[in-house]
DNA sequence: TAAACACATTGACAAATATCTATATGGTTT
DNA sequence: AAACCATATAGATATTTGTCAATGTGTTTA
């Protein structure tokens, strides 16, 4: 009963090397900004600029406390991307393509 | 017992619309450039674009027969893929963040 | 063999992306 | 209040990306 997702930015966000490993990163824990930056050799601003596309995707929740942003994965997203892979690989009733190989012209 | 995966051209490449939309046409079997062509607003040579992008990441195979061409999914990678989102919402024993926590400089 | 077909490659180009420096914003500490 | 800290935003820029028209390559058919 997952809502509808659009899918195609949440994997483009992990198309990056470095938001990747941010996501391996949240998948332990909550994590402050000035932690995460520690291990990548990328500015300030440029880490604010990934977790800004990781939170519009919806991967990432953020919250305040005091002057630090928490960050951590969305475990709803998540759960609902691991119910797309499943999708992928079932066959399914309704599948376009069943209706394209009726008519289909390469046999 | 999954071999090293470089997981970020495999997401890079389903972070555009119409590659996303192909691995779901053909998670319901093989089907020729032509009919996969037949589904989009593209030109030919964009689609044979797309799909070297998508075999170069390994998600989807290919060959020959005759003068066509016959795409699927790559299954074995998309049942590595789906490890992958498992290990992102397990905790892990040796986790990165693990180590960065215990010198914590933002409590 | 010549024409037709299916797909790949090349070259060009506008748009999007990742990165930086400089600066702004908002909270904390002295 | 002033200085400081953590993070965000703005502006600039080199690189990458998605797309097309034109052309090449290999296969099938007339």
């Amino acid at each position: 009963m997952d809502l509808p997702v659009d899918y195609a930015p949440v994997f483009k966000a992990l198309g990056d090397a470095t938001r990747l490993k941010i996501i391996e990163m949240l998948s332990c824990g909550e994590l402050c900004a000035c932690d995460i930056l520690e291990s990548f050799e990328i500015t300030q601003p440029t880490l604010s600029y990934h977790m800004k596309i990781l939170i519009e995707c919806g991967l990432v929740k953020s919250r305040k406390e005091g002057s630090w942003m928490r960050y951590s994965n969305n475990t709803e997203l998540i759960e609902t991307i691991k119910n797309f892979w499943n999708n992928i690989t079932t066959e399914q009733e309704n599948c376009i393509c069943k209706k394209i190989k009726e008519d289909n012209r390469c046999d």
